[in-house]
DNA sequence: CGTAATTTTTGGTCGTACCAGTGAAAGGGA
DNA sequence: TCCCTTTCACTGGTACGACCAAAAATTACG
């Protein structure tokens, strides 16, 4: 039941392409609606369902436009709208593959929707502090040692270079993403990333305009918190987090 | 500069088309990559800026199509991503509309990425912990009388008609998005949403299996937090949010 | 003046055609 | 036999033209 194509990984001798018979299960597609939009759901369902690997291509577009009897045209808007999901990826040229589950686009899509919607400054950092306190509570209960080296690590960074204003506000980024790793569960991970991309802006702004507290206050509240961690202790981390979020706040207040 | 076609709202007579010039911005359309993909940005920033009303009809797909000197497969192709993206809204042999902000198309999408990752539930449940207990807080703090009424309103249709499973659970998904709402942060409401709906699964079921301490539970804490939410107690609220969803995770639980 | 019939416009779909990279097989040289 | 080069079928990207049915606008009619 499925058209996937699986494109030997080591394709470079036995890359045999296997083309697995589609039965377009015509009934489904007899429905209403548009059409394009009715094969986007079924491709959906079976590149996301059964057995398929991420990196597998899909057959051909003309391919396709024979089994599922309709025009290469209305497979093509199929595949851009199952690539504007996040589950195809058309390399030029070359064929439509199958995306891994999280292969960041989740947070791109994510990233743009928070930018659409024009969110203000203050809404997103509420929800920011909702989060970011709780992840970092939890990091501390769950934070391996490989989680707590990559902690250190951008702090390591931080102080290396504090100059930089682009690579010292990465690594502050990357702390908190780092932070919201430890705790192991996938969804802060999901929802930080394109938070923090959009902050990436006003903490621009912050380093640009008061560089010293920025990087002193940056590099102090993380240590804390980094502290509380190694230590396991959560609601000191949570604490430590509060401090962090309250004090970058004034500091962009203050450069209005 | 911009392409879009102010549609008269009241269309009956007055209805004249204003169709404004575009020119293409040339130099934007002639770097790489692919072509819908660079008229999908572009359209995209056009639309999202400058003057345009939410409902108001782009041009016609071979008006677009002669307008940026492309063929009209690469105009639907964009249309169709900037549709998947949430910004336009095509009515069959009627025209593509600019979709207002939030049409509630940044639920679908957040739920649909949300779903595709199949976030365990464990994880969906530590967010949402994160976030309502939050919520709970700031609705307190902020809930208008308007919102009260609001979550009242929820509570009695609930105990209104508690046999009726779906009604019942409905109405208990609605008290926690109205309770979002509550906060007059936009971005709490976006996320919840999305979750709630995916949550609807599991209360059914819990629901089902022991529908006495369901309806007893979610009764008896819906009524704790909305008396904290009147009386403006934010710690109140936060904590009875705490013991509501331990509760219903324990019934849940209990029901395998 | 209002309503019904008609024409125009629009999106939806199809088919064909051409181009330019891709990638693997075919071929040639060592 | 092995490696490197050449070649060529295949693929996605784009364009153009055509037809259909539904919608919208226009006209004709009562």
């Amino acid at each position: 039941m499925d058209f996937l194509v699986h494109t030997s990984q080591k394709s470079t001798k036995a890359g045999k392409i296997v083309n697995k018979i589609l039965e377009p299960t015509g009934s489904t597609l007899t429905q209403g609606g548009h059409l394009f939009d009715r094969l986007a759901d079924q491709m959906e369902a079976e590149v996301g369902s059964d057995a398929y690997k991420a990196g597998d291509r899909l057959p051909s577009e003309r391919t396709l436009a024979l089994r599922f009897k309709v025009s290469r045209a209305v497979i093509r808007e199929s595949i851009r709208i199952l690539c504007e999901r996040g589950l195809l990826e058309a390399k030029p040229k070359s064929g439509v593959y199958v995306k891994g589950r999280d292969d960041k686009g989740t947070t791109v899509q994510i990233g743009r929707l928070l930018k659409r919607q024009d969110h203000a400054f203050d809404e997103l950092g509420e929800v920011r502090f909702t989060l970011e306190v709780d992840i970092a509570g939890m990091a501390a209960e769950r934070a391996t040692p490989e989680d707590i080296a990559a902690l250190e690590k951008t702090i390591a960074n931080m102080e290396a270079n504090p100059k930089d204003a682009v690579a010292f506000t990465q690594n502050d980024l990357l702390f908190h993403i780092t932070l919201a790793r430890a705790t192991h569960n996938r969804l802060y991970l999901a929802l930080m990333e394109p938070i923090q991309d959009l902050l990436m802006d006003y903490r621009l702004h912050s380093y640009r305009h008061q560089p010293d507290s920025t990087i002193h206050a940056a590099l102090h509240h993380h240590r804390l918190i980094l502290n509380t961690v190694k230590a396991h202790d959560a609601e000191g981390a949570r604490q430590a987090m509060r401090e962090h979020l309250s004090e970058a706040q004034n500091i962009l207040a203050r450069t209005g």
